[in-house]
DNA sequence: CTGAAAGCGCTTACAG
DNA sequence: CTGAAAGCGCTTACAG
């Protein structure tokens, strides 16, 4: 900018002013600096305007992983309301550990981001305080904050599993299993009480073999299974508590003998081409999206002080066909 | 910062010895700034720090759509390499849109990116060539520069479609259809050229009904598909030149009175499960990311002056069932 | 072992 | 309409 202001022989100021189209300047200097511009192929360096502008005009999104079909509608909601506030985006992915969203997180708050949407890995984010008060509008996504009241969007699980397995109660089973990702993770836990809820509303009791949480790699999933359909009393129906679990039980379920109804918490490509087409409880995920990057830019437009605000998405049943298999006699 | 070095009774570089871990400051100095440290909260702002020392440890990725399945693991692989590396990651989608890549790109350049990756929308990349000159470091991925000399690390589309519809040949198909995206993509071109050599190489003609490139949606798919297998002499199989021209052709089959052999170029999720299972040619969509990252990280480490490379990774048939259907008689 | 000065590339606040 | 000075929050190069 100095060797431009020398060339075009003006004042830093002015190539500023020429730079930011601000006005009151005559239409020669213009075209005099642009000229010089043009010559030395100078082009502005955000990274020092937005040092003293105070404004980064970027957002962290933090997931759990970016190669995650489900995410990436999400990230691409954010990202286009993002882009509608000159915003741009960093992203990175967690890989389910809380050291590396914390890690991530720190990283993109010492970058100095306007705000942070995150998609929580860990349940402790007392870490965020120091970055929240300093002004970092921090909105969580998915899942909720841990031990910090903050602003979040989430999917309502535990309804969407309610009507799920109230779906398959409807269509005549009594002996429902359900298998879940691990505990500790806030939407298994609450697709968990979903479940029960639904099965108590129906007077129906639950036996503990029934429903099985833990990792959600097919080997797992598979052997549950087994172990839900033999026996004297095998389930008549699944509800499978995410994609995975469907995935594996649609493989599963093909081979075995007597016809067992299946819903399935969240929606996948070609589900309706399979046979039969697959019943699920569908997120929307662009929604999550595109509310966390409203609600955080309404932040950073003024909104600072409101009292964090709580979202609940509602989920969708759509019923295909694996769900509405009547109970093998 | 300041700040702090007032708190702690030091200067301004002590303070910035302690929070760099620079040797050379006694243990009690050290112990006081720190103090002042958690005191003041202060937290670095590497913004400003990445002023100074030129290198601001980012790299702007940019692609087609953040939610398409296809580029998430390639975007994954990417900011696997980065974290790798130290650096963080901008992403953007183009939308297919040669403008908005454009800005995209300028935006990320703007805020000086050490390095670039790009998925292609446009044919004309000349506007980088400023970028690239101030160091800025490039690679093209899944789609070739155009009308610039730079790094570029692609799928051998034509390689790939020639094993692909050989396989059709080799199961006795004689009346092959080709249904390609548009024409002026990189990628589209290349599959069809794979196309007319394997039937070249096999001696079998081609009838100009037998091919059509456009659009991919369903709509237009459909149509297609519908005058392919029309006639006295409909095609007998089918090689899709992308994910949605499969998945759409999986549907229209599935309902059609004779079977039809299918050929898609990409795998999908759940492929296997389909009946019958679709037989796919498939990218190494990771090893797309990794490798250009990789590139990437080469050349910001010195590697700045060695002539472009080009890369070209090969595609894999993996046989399911829907490629190995004999022709109907 | 420690720190004052200059500078990274811009903008802000002001004066002319 | 234009520009010189100060400053954003750090590091570099140097001196003590």
């Amino acid at each position: 900018m100095k060797d431009v202001a020398a060339r075009a022989g003006v004042g830093l100021k002015t190539v500023s002013r020429v730079v930011n189209e601000e006005p009151g300047v005559t239409p020669d200097t213009v075209a005099r600096v642009q000229a010089a511009i043009d010559a030395l192929g100078f082009r502005r360096n955000d990274s020092a305007r937005l040092l003293r502008t105070r404004r980064t005009a970027s957002v962290g999104l933090v997931l759990e992983d970016l190669a995650d079909p489900f995410y990436a509608p999400l990230s691409r909601a954010v990202e286009d309301v993002a882009r509608a506030n000159g915003a741009l985006l960093f992203t990175g992915s967690s890989a389910e550990d809380p050291r590396r969203e914390q890690e991530l997180v720190l990283a993109f708050c010492a970058r100095r981001v306007d705000g942070l949407i995150v998609v929580p890995a860990g349940d402790d984010h007392r870490y965020l305080i120091p970055e929240i008060e300093a002004g970092v509008a921090t909105v969580f996504v998915d899942r909720p904050a841990g031990r910090i009241d903050a602003d979040m969007v989430l999917t309502d699980n535990a309804g969407g599993t309610r009507d799920g397995v109230a779906h398959l109660i409807a269509h005549g089973h009594r002996r429902i299993g359900f298998i879940g990702d691990q505990p500790g993770i806030h939407t298994a836990a609450e697709r968990l009480r979903g479940y029960r809820e639904a099965m108590a509303d129906a007077g129906l009791p639950i036996r503990p073999e029934w429903y099985s949480m833990g990792p959600t790699n097919p080997e797992r999933v598979r052997a549950v299974l087994a172990s839900l359909l033999s026996g004297p009393e095998p389930v008549t129906a699944l509800f499978a508590g995410n994609n995975r679990v469907t995935v594996t039980a649609v493989r599963v379920l093909s081979h075995h003998p007597r016809p067992v109804a299946l819903v399935g918490f969240d929606d996948f490509e070609l589900a309706d081409l399979l046979d039969p087409p697959v019943t699920v409880v569908a997120q929307d995920s662009p929604g999550l999206g595109r509310s966390a990057a409203q609600l955080l830019f309404r932040r950073l437009e003024g909104g600072a002080d409101a009292a964090p605000e709580r979202l609940e998405l509602p989920a969708r049943l759509i019923a295909r066909g694996s769900g509405e298999i009547p109970p093998a006699p």
